[in-house]
DNA sequence: TTCTTATACATTAGAAACTTATGTATAAAA
DNA sequence: TTTTATACATAAGTTTCTAATGTATAAGAA
């Protein structure tokens, strides 16, 4: 899609991959999370979704997105299935049962992060 | 020096195959946030303290932790001084005011980021 | 009707943050 | 006395991203 040139900075600023480079590394599980819930989902209706989640701060952008899948896929974590809607291509990925398996093990590194940075961050508590 | 078998990096765990590539992004945010809380700190003195924090979970690699406190000293976050202790060198780094600053900004960052994480981990539950 | 936005895929150059390995040097412990 | 711990450092290579570009169709606005 081609973007006029005084666009381009306005767009960008809310259309990466939110400002901080914590979402770094987050994505594979992201996406694996996403499709473990639903089932099977397309590349486009996956960066909708996560907008929708994060209420627009989180933006997925397709230069990360696109090459995420393919990756999952050849590490065998996805299957990919293609249909023609409305004439238009889509590429449904949904997790393999390896991708399945994977997809716990993620999840549960999520929560240990989380729980590390939140002992970093907050070190009254104790999680 | 070697890692142990349990032990994550700032990215991986070296035997165990399982990739936590979480931690990418966020070493900056720990460095400020302990400098934050004890005042001031040396390399290695951090190293220790974020291991402690995460029960040895959480490993800064010295190849991530050395070139990252050197770009927060270039970005004018950190200031350093130098003091021999026991006839070996220390390099203690605190937070100027620009970095003071900085430092909340990032935290909240973090938060948003943790929110944004768990309400994609947890769709049930908004937070 | 024509221009723009939205949908839907893709690739690539370059930036940035890492890992792994290596290096120097001193002090303490086995 | 050999290893481990303390304390700094750099450099090659990898991975993950951003920003830009590309193709194509459908829908909505001017």
């Amino acid at each position: 899609m081609f973007v006029k040139a005084n666009e381009i900075n306005l767009i960008s600023k809310t259309t990466n991959m939110k400002n901080s480079q914590l979402y770094k590394g987050s994505l594979n599980t992201i996406i694996m999370k996403l499709l473990e819930e639903k089932g099977r989902m397309y590349g486009y209706e996956i960066t909708q979704k996560v907008k929708e989640i994060t209420q627009g701060e989180l933006n997925i952008t397709e230069g990360a997105l696109y090459p995420a899948l393919h990756k999952l896929e050849a590490e065998g974590l996805l299957d990919v299935e293609m249909e023609k809607v409305d004439n238009r291509l889509r590429k449904y990925y949904k997790l393999t049962e390896k991708g399945t398996t994977e997809t716990v093990n993620r999840l549960a590194e999520l929560e240990d992060f989380i729980k590390n940075m939140q002992s970093i961050v907050n070190p009254k508590l104790s999680y």
